[in-house]
DNA sequence: ACTGCTAATGCACACGTGTGCAAAGATCAA
DNA sequence: TTGATCTTTGCACACGTGTGCATTAGCAGT
């Protein structure tokens, strides 16, 4: 009986009952039912005892219980953020511009990795729904087909931001750069500077992305009148999709590309640009002078670098942003639409004409 | 009528109501209270039912519904995250850490930024506790004495992650890493080295990490029988605590430091060194041949720019583990500890012994 | 004085789940 | 056969809030 009287109170002092609407109707000597009304705001209930109450609560230390009203209304005002990884800097830029107009809005937002799984991602989106929120997001999704039908069963709003599933689902709402277009704007920029020889460099923890990445850059090629010889297309193969990894395989491709003879190369995104940046600076590889590098997504680190790198802007921010709106579109039983953002071109050091090369045509 | 009757259908459609153990009941042909029991796997059912709800309860497509739950149960299973920025590289480990040990734990986590004004702090906890999480964890926290009165009144468990606050509450635990220690550190490492001269560079952004950190700094001059002149100290007024706001603090720092006539810079964190090693590559000034640069955090950038930055480690992800592990031990009625965690000095590339100074003596 | 109307309030139920207690049925011992 | 014990089930209430409907009071009009 010690044992259990001790435990209970300390379970007392630590969750000392939240005060209710209950308990200020007995103060005020009214019933819930005009408590509750006051505080919204009713017409029904009259000045004075508005008044009255909503100070009474405020005196009273009131905190209206967010659960109970869930319950009630069937809302949450929540939605749940699946991402493959947090720590990933382009993600969390994209993390929050979702939470940014979350709030402003009103919503509370869950996160959660998957850690590029698929399996863990529908469990995610599982747990989620059991505490039904009222959306999802879900970035660099890699749900496949034979999660469809679990999906048609939790049927909540969902958006996916730059999905890497190759198959649409007429049920899904997706916001997405266009790689085509990025990947074309990089290569044409080194085109431009002269460059013939331009390899690809790729990871296929993103197959998607990998994929149409390298489409635009085969179509610039096929523009300017060349084909890529094979062996200036690298894919690496990566299982986790992590900063670190992509940098590795970076770092593990410049002798492969060197190999081929490429005198400008264009990466799948920055860290394996950085991976590539370091491994020169490394073996004393002078950049752009000797090598010029291109990346994809503009993180934050691709302008603090030496030399800042020249890459390919995904509107990070406002991906997630709009992401977000669609969905708060969505919740008011709008017609949400689906985006393409075009990606943009930022040139900074680490591309020049190239050295080793013939001169470049000028015009 | 016609556009009543539509919005009812569309939020039909949308909010088709979702199955509960009452309708599992219903089929069954038993009470809801059978039902509950039987997900729960109580001893009171018997095997034989047990199997058979269960077996419906997948059939059906049933997902509990965590509102309601909590309500009875008055758990939510959720906790709240609260950071100053979502996008800064180091609170993003220390963000992955919490989520990593929460979501092994079954606890889902709901994160928000305040953009480091505690006001907005404040607002956050509140919508926290509006939502009953059953705890709360801070990172970077600027609650000043003004808001100890309201935290009074919430009383949810509460660990904080390297408190910026300079004053402490009984009522709150916190996780922590030892400034001081970290900054003798790097210093001692300088003064190894054979440095002399050298400066401190902080942002008043961070005023209890900048604080501290400078005491370290003057401890392991004094220690070396120095004292540091004026000018060799820098603090950097920044409103907001950015990245990038603390890159461009480095950058516009670069000129007094050598006009002070220092060999070498500590700096209060990685991102302000990366700004120095930007004003430097700029200027065309070689680290660590003509100023030896340490930064603090060990951030993944930290690694890849060139030349790999020395800097003291902060163990982010333990950081973010141990918070929420002391927040595990709250939740189960267990005393909470405090930490503090020792840095860590990783020597990279960005330091060496001083060239323009006279030699450092031998031993 | 009676009717009709408006304003203000409370009753009772709903949301979906968990649990103490009673009750019914089954089993067993005497 | 009876009483005792155990197993299995359901009733009824609780958690905290929102809302349709009934009720009451007040007031004006006739």
């Amino acid at each position: 009986m010690s044992s259990s009287s001790a435990t209970r109170r300390v379970t007392d002092t630590r969750r000392s009952r939240e005060i209710s609407i209950a308990d200020i109707a007995r103060v005020a000597g009214v019933s819930h039912t005009t408590v509750s009304r006051a505080l919204r705001d009713s017409p029904l209930i009259s000045e004075e005892t508005r008044k009255r109450i909503q100070q009474l609560a405020l005196e009273m230390g009131y905190t209206p219980n967010a659960i109970a009203q869930s319950l009630q209304t069937r809302r949450t005002s929540t939605i749940g953020l699946v991402v493959t990884s947090i720590a990933d800097p382009f993600l969390s830029e994209v993390v929050r511009g979702v939470e940014e107009v979350a709030r402003s809005a009103g919503l509370s937002v869950f996160l959660s990795a998957t850690h590029n799984d698929p399996a863990q991602e529908i469990a995610v989106i599982e747990t989620f729904h059991r505490r039904r929120v009222d959306g999802i997001l879900v970035a660099s999704s890699r749900i496949t087909g034979e999660y469809k039908q679990r999906l048609d069963q939790i049927r909540v709003p969902t958006v996916l931001i730059n999905s890497q599933a190759e198959s649409q689902y007429e049920l899904l709402h997706w916001v997405a750069v266009d790689d085509v277009a990025g990947a074309r704007l990089a290569v044409e920029h080194l085109l431009t500077l002269g460059h013939r020889a331009i390899g690809y460099l790729g990871t296929n923890s993103r197959p998607r992305s990998c994929r149409q990445r390298r489409e635009g850059y085969q179509a610039a090629l096929a523009s300017a009148g060349l084909v890529p010889r094979e062996e200036w297309v690298i894919v690496m193969a990566a299982e986790e999709a992590s900063p670190q990894e992509d940098v590795l395989c970076g770092r593990r491709a410049l002798q492969r590309l060197l190999d081929a003879g490429v005198t400008a190369v264009f990466c799948q995104n920055d860290m394996m640009a950085v991976g590539i940046l370091m491994a020169c600076y490394r073996r004393g590889l002078a950049v752009p002078a000797e090598l010029s590098v291109v990346g994809f997504d503009d993180i934050e680190m691709a302008s603090y670098i030496s030399p800042p790198l020249t890459t390919v802007r995904q509107p990070r921010i406002e991906l997630g942003r709009l992401a977000m709106q669609v969905l708060l579109d969505l919740l008011q039983d709008q017609e949400g639409c689906n985006h393409v953002l075009s990606p943009m071109l930022v040139v900074r050091e680490s591309t020049a004409q190239p050295s080793t090369s013939r001169p470049a045509t000028r015009r």
